[in-house]
DNA sequence: TGTACATCAGTGAACGCGCGTTCACTGATGTAC
DNA sequence: TGTACATCAGTGAACGCGCGTTCACTGATGTAC
């Protein structure tokens, strides 16, 4: 509780205020209604001060989706690394888990990433690659698998993939550095997807009044989808 | 062009001009961003006169939901029963290409059913009903081809599946009416949950730069989820 | 067919609100010599 | 250590905007007799 010494020390202290003013702001309101005259108000400042330490409305949502996508990452990191030493699907299922976990606790961050686009907002460069942290998470998780060998050969070959997938697939290939027959990464897009499919549908209330225990079907889907990749 | 007859008719015809300026202020704007005013201003009212039509705001917007649910729900159906006669898992991927169609086509209709929540609206009770035709157009399929004995049995048991989850789907196989074994319940809202995971991450962008083909791609991962089921 | 009344559609002004952003300013903190 | 200047944080007023909703009103359309 000092006061701050330096003139940093101060502007880092008010920025992270104001950084977390708007993420209280933004679980209230929603990304739409984030407005820099309520952050303002809530750390007791005039609204033209924000202006001392954000661009614009635009900049702050920018840092916010950053920070949210980074948050989400490492906590998809640190699950994958924390069960390094588990069964491939346990470590699938558990990573998958935390990425659910993070997203119950922190909807409104959640729909910041994957929700509607904010109306008049269009994100810069700067969120992709943070972004790509949760894919590549699960995307280690299929490579040390096959890496170490334990991957079972995928169950239903992957026939009917056009040339134009190939292409895509082969590129993938690269970026993320796993060297996969097509019908694991088909699979693993699969898994990946429909994690972020049956978290938004219970965020969203899609499944209200038909399932209770989201948590045990959240499990099982993606145990399955872990399956179908070839995890064990 | 006529000036309409009666009283009647014009109310119905100005009621669908209303609709229709507000889904165009929907398409550019989206919903957070929709304001009865400009929808007024659309149709050359003043503001005050649209509440001849409407309750408000959110009376406005429930409308919109529930056209768009039955908007999307027909094209599901109507893809389903073109297909009555393909082969199962041809039906199951075009029907899941009409969905993704009529999404891409109308992507704010798509993001005010399944993006985030308009902040300070609360969809009533009465969406449930048309919210359920897509999933049920998808059920339609599986129970044919189960009680047509076309079904090949599930790959992978349900070995884990926690009691709590087996309680949610026998409830659930009675409001769907299908008599089906979990493992298949299971992997058809998988396949369900994946579908609109695609679909979302497609429209927000999540896959930029990655994915070109993604027609390709989503065919592909719904023909797994489908062959997962046990179609074929 | 004609008159008297009721219903309805649309107007225009107003209330009270919140928003993003700019700008000239004051006073405190930091820096160079 | 002391002074002169530059930098920075925060203020307060203002601009121009759009919003949802209410209300008393006018004039046209419909209905009962």
């Amino acid at each position: 509780m000092d006061a701050p010494r330096t003139r940093q020390q101060h502007r880092e202290q008010v920025t992270d205020e104001l950084m977390s003013a708007a993420r209280r702001q933004l679980a209230q309101a929603g990304a739409a209604g984030l407005s820099l005259r309520s952050v303002a108000r809530e750390i007791g400042m005039v609204s033209s001060a924000v202006y001392r330490y954000v661009d614009s409305r635009d900049d702050l949502l920018t840092r916010l989706i950053i920070e949210s996508y980074d948050s989400l990452g490492a906590a998809a990191e640190h699950a994958a690394s924390e069960h390094a030493d588990s069964g491939d699907l346990d470590r699938w299922s558990a990573t998958a888990a935390a990425i659910r976990r993070w997203s119950l606790d922190q909807p409104h961050d959640y729909l910041l990433l994957y929700g509607s686009p904010v109306p008049g907002y269009a994100a810069p460069q700067d969120t992709t690659t943070p972004g790509g942290r949760v894919p590549l998470a699960l995307v280690s998780i299929v490579r040390d698998a096959r890496t170490a060998g334990r991957l079972v050969p995928p169950v239903e070959a992957d026939r009917a993939a056009p040339a134009t997938l190939r292409v895509d697939f082969d590129r993938l290939a690269e970026v993320i550095d796993i060297e996969a027959a097509p019908a694991i990464m088909l699979a693993t897009i699969t898994g990946w997807t429909q994690m972020f499919g049956m978290i938004g549908f219970e965020l969203t209330n899609q499944t209200r009044g038909v399932i209770d225990d989201h948590a045990g079907l959240f499990d099982a889907t993606t145990r399955l989808t872990g399956w179908l990749i070839g995890l064990r």
